[in-house]
DNA sequence: ACGCCCTCGTGCACGAGTTCACAAAGCACC
DNA sequence: GGTGCTTTGTGAACTCGTGCACGAGGGCGT
């Protein structure tokens, strides 16, 4: 077996940066070796999918020992495309774009908050938390200047659909979008949602049904 | 088959806001009637998913006409539990949480900010956006007097273990956790967790792979 | 009243993901 | 070098979710 295209599935993907975070922690804690146990545990999953998800990067363990903590953490690192920067643009600087931007978490992790993209004409050309903030029409023109591959939704609802067609139109692939709303992009992008309505609304399910509160 | 406890899969659980959202359009544009077609285009999902889904609830649909869509969102309001409001505490008075506070969506859908917590002297007893700041240590009390069900974790990931089990103490069973790490709850609360820096590297990972850009 | 047409509800087959259990493989110590 | 202990890597069984395909059932027009 090669390095080939193995396939990796979806539910794997969502685990590996979470893995990759427990690594991080070995890391800082000078720990060299890990076991599917350990890492299991502090995963919060079952142990054998611990070595099912790794099995998917390759052989990276060694038998009666373990996984080596700075090599597996780079091949994770490798396979999740993280050796390099991802510059992402926040599309709404309202409220929670403003949050977003000032966030220091996103550049500590490879994704640079590139720039600031309003409609607004009284914002556009200021900087918010050092953020410079363009218009929609200079996405062309920011994706060619500052690299920009990764593109994050913080408009209104209504205007969420429009935005990502905007940015698929400026060759943007990844959407990551925050309105309470169903948007589609064409075949070959990207998108993936949070939906913090939807969040609460699941919590408030179980806790009117599963728990009826004892005695 | 009664109302009774009929299982309804995770899966299930998490469209059902999504429908919710679209009956909510329906209505809006004074839209009487819905068939499984239109609501599975609307929600952006298979139309024999949406039946199938909508079974759970119970038989609401009228065979060759579709849905009626203001029983159908009276209907899983009652199951979303949704048909009174949710109290929420945000944990963590910071950026993130600042943010929340300030965001009129989750009121609109029953989940009222009641109160913000932090444990910065400098901020309990402040108000932020109206809402108010409490200490931690203040929890059962405000548990017991504002009704809050849920607690929203917007702090460091390194406090979010310890805020996580000072919620369950105040007999909070619902939390939903912002800190990108992972939380432990006991059997019989419900944990569900937004973790921004994961579908960032999601999306990394797709770009890297599946998209090596054709020609 | 009857039959046609439309859409729901669901049985079934399939695929994805999870978990168990165990052989293979390395290390350590004698 | 051999023996035993530990932990990986993975086949196989199982669970869960999806989507097709079709029968059942209700409305509507004649
Ligand atoms: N604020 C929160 O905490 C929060 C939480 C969950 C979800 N959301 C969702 O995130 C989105 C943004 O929320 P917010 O509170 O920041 O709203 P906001 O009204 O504060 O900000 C929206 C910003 O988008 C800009 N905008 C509008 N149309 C645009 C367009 N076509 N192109 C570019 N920019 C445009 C506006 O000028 C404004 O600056 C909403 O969909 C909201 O439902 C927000
Ligand atoms: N800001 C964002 O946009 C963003 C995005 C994604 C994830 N996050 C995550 O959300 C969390 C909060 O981010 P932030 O930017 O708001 O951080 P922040 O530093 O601005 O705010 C954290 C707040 O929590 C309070 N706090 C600390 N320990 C506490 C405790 N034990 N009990 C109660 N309050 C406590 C602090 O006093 C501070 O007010 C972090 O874990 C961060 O990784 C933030």
């Amino acid at each position: 077996m090669t390095d080939g295209a193995r396939h990796i599935p979806e539910a794997t993907v969502s685990r590996l940066p979470v893995y990759l975070r427990s690594l991080a922690e070995l890391l800082d804690e000078k720990v060299t070796t890990v076991s599917s146990e350990r890492l299991a545990e502090m995963a919060g999953v079952n142990a054998a999918k611990v070595r099912k998800d790794l099995s998917y990067l390759g052989s990276y363990g060694t038998r009666g020992v373990g996984y080596e903590v700075e090599y597996l953490a780079f091949q994770m690192s490798r396979e999740l495309g993280l050796t390099h920067d991802w510059p992402v643009a926040i599309v709404g600087a309202g409220n929670l774009g403003q949050a977003l931007a000032n966030y220091g978490g996103f550049t500590e992790r490879g994704f640079p908050v590139a720039c600031l993209i309003d409609a607004d004409v009284d914002k556009v050309g200021s900087r918010i938390h050092g953020v410079q903030v363009h218009h929609p029409d200079d996405l062309p023109h920011l994706v060619e200047e500052l690299g920009i591959s990764i593109g994050i939704i913080a408009t209104p609802a209504v205007a969420a659909q429009g935005v990502a067609d905007q940015l698929v139109a400026a060759g943007i692939k990844s959407i990551l979008n925050f309105a309470p709303t169903v948007i589609t992009v064409p075949e070959g992008a990207f998108l993936r949602k949070v939906d913090l309505a939807l969040e609460l609304q699941v919590l408030s399910f179980y806790q009117e049904h599963r728990a009826p509160d004892p005695v």
